[in-house]
DNA sequence: TTGTAAGCGTTATCAG
DNA sequence: CTGATAACGCTTACAA
């Protein structure tokens, strides 16, 4: 506090007897420098612990190197999972990770957004909420790329990568089929995301095109929880369901228990059980849950590659896949 | 690309017809400025969506609020429901959290810490892995603010977070007594860090002076397959264990899931089992895990109380208690 | 290859 | 309360 802070390339300079630029250019890829005065920079700036200032480099550059990751719910483990994947690609592409936490109150999404902004980051991922057209048109004016994951279609945003939810929904459906199950039935939150709707769109269509019908249930928003009530509601229905496809691994977890415990069912012999998303616990032997499999790497490689190729400007649009992960909730398979 | 990005304090100042300085005094709080010149210095920049530079606002104060998050495993639920929490009272104190995702390569959290350095970040909260003590006395030189939570104890730094692992263990031999257990064993990874070794001498030292032997087993690092594994070998010991604390939450549910379906033991019954988190798989019916919480909500409050204050400058420790929450995997209680 | 000088967008100081 | 001016630490023409 009391004395200046942090060492200034200036100040590596003197003891190196060069001038500041030459030791600019010693920390900056690809600059011309001889061999010698590099040593010599590099070691004064050892002895004196000198470190770029990215502030005033990004100042500078007009390229922060900071990619601002929104996102809410980070504790629930598909959200950590790419998260920590997210973070791990960009740092190994030299940008670093801002994080910002958004809730579900209205405009959260925006003031992240303009927290990005200010910080001049290179780029925002969006992975929860939806902005404001306004804030985007602001963001992509002012240079700062955009990706969008699992949001909704008609958003604007230069790269928006999404599932094929609503085809993944149907496979569902000829698994159950091929189990003999047929009373189907849907547990959705009531969030009513784009994705999580898609999933319950295709189902119920691919249900209907083999003539069966679907019990569809809503409830909470999309956790452990809402998968208790769920199970609740629907396993008390007049005609129990004999194959539920939950919209989300978490609320399949809560399901199972409590169609375990509070109806005394067995999975798969009396209920068979689908998720989405194969997150860790789906896989744990209590769960033993088939489900699919968020593509996290490829959705993490395909931003990171899209934030790296500085000559993509165009919009783009990628769905990834999906796939089944084959487990033991199901009969047959 | 083409044109100059972002719109400056300099283009707000002349739409409003004013000085530079008046739309910087405006954007700071605390600062005098007329409401006639605020009002003007609004409406232009709400015009131009402008966005104070956060970059060069950094720069000139030698204060950039941003504060990093040095973490391993991001994805494990312990982890990211502290990560959550401290991102969430971070923004709410008007900081930005920058993440830094580190491995358990050497030099990880260094790297990490150099990375602080460079963005010029007020503070750093490590929450994973130890740096070199040479990297610490750098950012401490620098005027960088240190939190180590759940570190080493002997490890320099202002502010360290610590838990009360060793009487948390203690408790847990007291609570398995009275539940009727006599052979006592302690599951643990052998990540050996102090938290995870402290619990296991905590436990060890109070069953012996009960006159009771602890049967130790060390694998993995703490995840839910090391649990499945010390399980096996727990629990093929001649002389079974009808008790086992796991060092962790999710080696407890591996290790639970293992006794159910391989051993087919029935919990609390014929074995009594203590996990340490209390991560949200803990309360799911399907483990229903007597544990201890992590305080993560105070371990958030507390460090950014310190970072907001910016008059504690000296060293200090805070031990916080962990909590025994009690569930079914214990007999009794 | 090197040094000099200008400029990035702020904020702090200091007259008015 | 306001406006000019000088930093902040860096990069990058430009000239040597």
């Amino acid at each position: 506090m009391t004395a200046r802070l942090y060492v200034s390339a200036q100040e590596v300079a003197e003891r190196a007897g060069v001038s500041r630029s030459a030791v600019s250019r010693t920390f900056t890829p690809g600059a011309s420098v001889s061999p010698e005065t590099r040593r010599r920079v590099m070691e004064a700036a050892d002895a004196l612990g000198y470190q770029v200032n990215h502030l005033a480099r990004g100042l500078m550059r007009n390229e922060s190197g900071i990619v601002c990751l929104i996102v809410s719910e980070v504790a629930t483990p598909y959200r950590s999972a790419l998260l920590s994947i997210l973070t791990q690609k960009l740092q190994n592409a030299g940008k670093v990770a801002m994080l910002v936490n958004t809730d579900r109150s209205d405009g959260s999404v925006d003031r992240a957004l303009k927290q990005a902004i200010r910080y001049r980051a290179d780029a925002s991922i969006i992975m929860s909420g939806l902005p404001d057209k306004s804030i985007t048109q602001l963001c992509l004016k002012n240079g700062q790329r955009l990706v969008l994951i699992n949001r909704d279609d008609d958003q604007p945003g230069p790269l928006r990568i999404n599932l094929d939810d609503h085809e993944a929904a149907s496979r569902v459906v000829t698994a159950f089929v091929r189990a003999g199950c047929r009373r189907l039935a849907f547990a959705n939150s009531q969030a009513g995301t784009p994705s999580l709707m898609a999933r319950e769109h295709g189902f119920v269509h691919a249900a209907r095109r083999l003539g069966l019908d679907v019990v569809v249930e809503r409830y909470g928003w999309t956790g452990y929880e809402a998968g208790q009530v769920l199970a609740q509601r629907l396993l008390t229905h007049q005609d129990r369901p004999d194959a539920v496809f939950c919209a989300t691994d978490l609320l399949a977890c809560g399901f199972m228990d409590t169609a375990r415990r509070q109806f005394s069912l067995s999975i798969p012999d009396q209920l068979c059980v689908a998720g989405f998303d194969d997150i860790e616990q789906a896989a744990w032997t209590s769960y033993d849950l088939t489900t699919f499999a968020q593509p996290v790497e490829a959705i993490a490689t395909e931003a990171v590659r899209w934030l790296e190729d500085r000559s993509l400007h165009e919009e783009r649009r990628i769905q990834l896949h999906a796939d089944l992960v084959w487990r033991g909730s199901i009969r047959g398979g």
